[in-house]
RNA sequence: GUGAGUGUAGCUCAGUCGGUAGAGCACUGGAUUGUGGCUCCAGCGGUCGUGGGUUCGAUCCCCAUCACUCACCCCA
């Protein structure tokens, strides 16, 4: 038997209801913010995500799909879509409009981990972007937007992180802080962080273990080395925050894992996803597009896993709705079945939501059948009734029936029966 | 890539201290010659993940392998 490849699945109905109802929200939400959708392709130039994400991250290193195709280009299935985003907008010459550009992104990303609790190789994200605007306002308006979007799905219980990792002018002052603080103390480090230590000092400020904890604290704090400008704008995305009663906590050692972030980033956090705990991800990525050979660009954005919420979510306990049919048509036997569909080709053209099976089925069996569909009403059309032109309509709510011809029966389920 | 746990009916699971398996739900039919839900009755459905070993005999014990799950790692 052919399986769906690990760490892909399946959405089926009834769950598949719930998926469109939590991206529709997010469609009116990003709406009523002002962004527009953009659709980029699933696949793009490796070297985009290698330069975009940085060779040097796990997702570029060892995470892609990537592929030769027939003439011989390395391409990459998308393991995220703001580097996609920003070629985009480089490529459109979007910098001409004198407005900043605000769009969203839904769609599935690929990444070769191990599946685990919230975790999968094609996962979606919901993404968007504000590019050409340093202000520290619309950062705060962005999770503000994030905030209602939540809220709307019925995910409680989140925890907002934040953060300033400086930029090109005072990182490197840190990082080297950082890695001088980091010999003194390696030796009382976990494998992992020793290992980071070389790698990616930052990441050490990230590691989870207990053991590490006090020796962690001790570290210098990116905070304390930003630069005045980077310190200002900090202060006024808290100030901006605080306004707007989010509550927040800074992390200090929240550091993101893809290298092109400058000063502001953020994640949202949940308990009951398990270990996979981040639900949200963000920040500014003012160097994004000169990486990318484009004009210095402003850049603010979010990425937000979309199993996750949904998981979280409370929309899954709400029965679907939809999808009960106003009408079932039981034809009893072939000759029957031929007009019974040409009838219900009727109904649906008048908008009615008709049902029709077409197993042979006695009229006990078809009248299980529309009961488990939760169907309004039944239509019988069996030999006698076409003879006779007047077909049963039992409402199944009550069990009450009555006869009616081809002609009356739309307008008497529209007018309540 | 590493570790742990779990693989028995479509689903959720029981069970056999080694003698080729059962429940509930679901499905089909009947009780009601063309009338659902409740109830009752009957039926359908399993190479006990796969391959090998031990044994007179393995779903059960051993080994390997695959799949799934969770965790590490990393991240959404």
């Amino acid at each position: 038997m052919i399986k769906a490849i690990k760490g892909t699945r399946d959405i089926l109905p009834p769950e598949s209801a719930v998926w469109n109802r939590v991206e529709e929200t997010a469609r009116e939400v990003l709406s009523v913010y002002g962004f527009s959708e953009i659709r980029t392709p699933v696949f793009e130039s490796t070297e985009l995500f290698a330069r975009g994400v940085g060779a040097d991250t796990d997702i570029v290193a060892k995470e892609m799909y990537t592929f030769d195709d027939r003439d011989s280009r390395s391409l990459t299935l998308r393991p995220e879509g703001t580097a996609s985003v920003v070629r985009a907008y480089l490529e459109h010459q979007l910098h001409r409009d004198p407005q900043i550009w605000k769009v969203y992104y839904l769609g599935p990303m690929f990444r070769r981990e191990r599946p685990q609790k919230g975790r999968f190789r094609q996962f979606h994200q919901l993404g968007a972007e504000v590019l050409g605007s340093d202000h520290p306002a619309i950062e705060a308006e962005v999770i503000e937007l994030l905030q209602l979007f939540l809220d709307r799905i019925g995910v409680g219980e989140t925890e907002l992180l934040v953060n300033s990792i400086g930029c090109g002018h005072c990182r490197p002052g840190f990082l080297r802080k950082l890695q001088v603080a980091l010999s003194e103390i390696e030796d009382r480090l976990c494998q992992d962080c020793r290992r980071r230590c070389r790698s990616n000092p930052l990441r050490v400020l990230d590691c989870k273990r207990e053991a590490c904890q006090p020796v962690i604290e001790r570290l210098p704090s990116i905070l304390e080395f930003l630069d005045e400008p980077c310190r200002l704008h900090f202060d006024r995305f808290l100030g901006y925050l605080e306004r707007r009663d989010i509550g927040f906590r800074i992390v200090p050692r929240l550091v993101r894992g893809l290298d092109y972030y400058t000063r502001t980033t953020f994640e949202i956090t949940s308990r009951g996803l398990g270990a996979q705990n981040a639900l949200v991800g963000g920040g500014r990525y003012d160097g994004l597009a000169e990486v990318l050979g484009g004009q210095p660009t402003q850049g603010f954005g979010f990425a937000l896993g979309l199993e996750r919420v949904i998981l979280l979510s409370r929309q899954g306990d709400r029965p679907a709705s939809a999808g009960q049919p106003q009408l079932f048509v039981a034809p009893l036997g072939e000759p029957a079945l031929d007009r019974a569909s040409l009838m219900a080709r009727e109904f649906r053209r008048q908008g009615i939501h008709c049902f029709m099976d077409f197993a042979p089925r006695s009229l006990k069996s078809a009248l299980r059948l529309a009961n488990k569909l939760q169907a309004g009403h039944v239509l019988i059309v069996g030999e006698n009734e076409l003879k006779t032109g007047q077909f049963p309509l039992k409402r199944m709510r009550d069990g009450r029936q009555i006869l009616v011809s081809e002609t009356e029966v739309v307008s008497r389920l529209e007018n309540g029966f």
